[in-house]
DNA sequence: CTCGCAAAAGGTAGCGCTACCATTTTCTGG
DNA sequence: CCAGAAAATGGTAGCGCTACCTTTTGCGAG
């Protein structure tokens, strides 16, 4: 009796090979690029294949190709409905593709970021996508290392990994605080919650268009490193009202900032757009079936998502796109929260 | 010159070993059981590791080993709410681990579901998370051929495929709906969208609740197949309005849907409680901070998510937990838009 | 000082697939 | 009809790791 490790029992490709009266490397060729062999033994493995019921090994793949069909993908959080939607996106433009997506979550943490980056080096992705631009030194050296396209999202800045798409926070928020300008308003707050990278660019344009309208105030300005909620839209609100209770509109960090600001405001009798202009960021849905509707910064999340993809898959098949850096852009969404000041 | 093809020219095992002055076997139980190494070579091996930089080959691993350490989940929807509080748990509960998890999007068709299935089948997972427990007859044979610890989560029921963790839909809005007739409403209003299995068993819920209190009538019911949103919501009131417009109070099949039916009263004038009581399902966040707070039905989705990582993973190690199915319950958060209906 | 046993370490042989090259077959045009 | 090129197919040798078994080492008892 020979020494032999158990056999897995499962379907080889060598018996499928077998079956059809080929050899294994061309029935490997069947299931990689079927083109290359001629239609009779196209036929005769693939009908091999399915009687016998294959399925293919990946990890013997893997590790004889010394290549993998996997995208990784790091996002800072999974709650936040910002970043389903990119999900979405992602795993809608990944179905039509032959990867697959390996996803993990950083937690809004650089330093859980740089950790899950060396666990992904371990899977050798085919690809990677990242949130955000403000990776450690540590997590550039590793991206570096993986020598795999990536494709940085949500942000567009200056020197790329290598590939971006996403659009300028600053430049979003800078149009929707100039929007309350040019409607009348002047005494415009700010509230902000969790404050990663993205919602600090958002600071610095609300920040920005204030100046350039001379309208600029600290007192004007409550934010907390406390993760984002509707609840604590309300709470920020009641903070700003205490510190500033002659503001005459609210431009939030996100919408469920704006959103918990209009419960807030409902609860206080402050009618909104009269007493109180609200503006949001991001156009969730519930921004435009609100009473009244409320106006914000829609973006374009899924198409972010799905971008990423479509871009980090043609590099990987050695079609780079043209230009690394794609701006989607941002539109803003004018409802009844940000009507005109009536004199 | 010899023929041979190009290394991949990572740190291999070996390498680290002839670092460390042991074989590479000893080597490689250093990485996956340390405490049966002497003190010393243990030393040895990871500064050895460390030197090199060593990264472990995972495809090599799983090849060799006959298994992964990958959790496949399946899940209906990335955009609900409701899942991306269940995809929180799995994934806190997975870091603890030495598990990853595969994640893929069935966007509620359970033919989708099937192809997801065998495509799992493939990577040999160690574990399995499915969402419900209406797969396919074709399914199911695939989750058995998987010979994997199964989780369903979402739902109880008879006959898990191997474990479940979730909860009585039925039950849990039998509750909502008595609770609406124990407060004095008599003429309570169903609305329901995308009518998967779960919000059907809701609305069997509704419909028995309504029969025990001899209140059951068809027109009061509104239903669509359309995927759920907060604008949805408004429309499924207004359509019920037209049919039954003596409603005193609605019943949603899910908070995004209540919350569409608040801001619909509340266009409409109707002021709720008094005119209108709203209940929700399954108490998002901002139910409680809406204006009134809205009445709903508390599930344990984080727990959920979290209980099934857990389970399935002592499963893998051959500690079954002694209760194959986990009924976590449902809590009722009675508030403000549920008050009692004044004589 | 030796034996016996457990713990620690090592040798060998694959896991199932594909890269690389060699070979055979088919196609093309003169 | 044949040379030469192109397309299709096959043989061999790993990819980097671990299962399985054997051998060595350590250590206390007799």
């Amino acid at each position: 009796m020979e020494r032999k490790r158990a056999k897995s029992g499962e379907i080889r490709l060598t018996e499928v090979a077998k079956l059809a009266g080929v050899s294994p490397i061309t029935a490997s060729r069947f299931f990689r690029n079927p083109e290359a062999l001629s239609p009779s033994k196209r036929e005769r493995v693939a009908s091999a294949a399915k009687e016998l019921g294959y399925v293919p090994n990946l990890a013997a793949r893997a590790l004889a190709s010394q290549r993998t069909e996997v995208i990784g993908v790091l996002i800072p959080s999974l709650t936040n409905n910002v970043f389903s939607d990119v999900l979405r996106g992602i795993y809608d433009a990944s179905e039509g593709s032959r990867y697959s997506i390996q996803l993990a979550n950083t937690r809004y943490s650089i330093l859980q970021e740089e950790k899950l980056l060396r666990l992904f080096q371990a899977q050798k992705p085919a690809g990677l996508i990242v949130t955000g631009i403000d990776q450690t030194a540590e997590s550039r050296a590793v991206m570096e290392a993986m020598n795999c396209p990536i494709a940085q999202i949500m942000e567009i800045g200056p020197d790329p990994v290598d590939m971006m798409v996403g659009f300028s926070h600053h430049d979003a928020e800078f149009a929707a605080v100039s929007h309350l300008v040019a409607q009348g308003f002047r005494r415009i707050g700010f509230v902000g919650a969790q404050m990663d990278p993205r919602m600090q660019r958002r600071f610095g344009g609300y920040r920005d268009a204030m100046k350039a309208a001379s309208l600029f105030d600290p007192r004007l300005i409550v934010t907390t490193p406390v993760p984002t909620s509707i609840t604590l839209g309300g709470t920020l609100l009641a903070d700003l009202l205490s510190k500033a209770p002659d503001i005459d509109a609210v431009s939030c960090g996100n919408d469920d900032l704006a959103l918990g600001v209009l419960f807030e405001c409902q609860r206080r009798q402050l009618s909104v757009p009269e007493a109180m202009a609200i503006i949001g960021f991001n156009d969730l849905e519930f921004m435009a079936s609100a009473v009244p509707p409320l106006t914000s910064v829609r973006t374009n999340r899924y198409e972010m998502g799905r971008s990423a993809v479509t871009m980090v898959t043609a590099a990987i098949e050695g079609n780079r796109p043209p230009e690394p850096v794609i701006d989607l852009g941002f539109q803003l969404m004018i409802r009844e929260s940000s009507a005109p000041r009536r004199a």
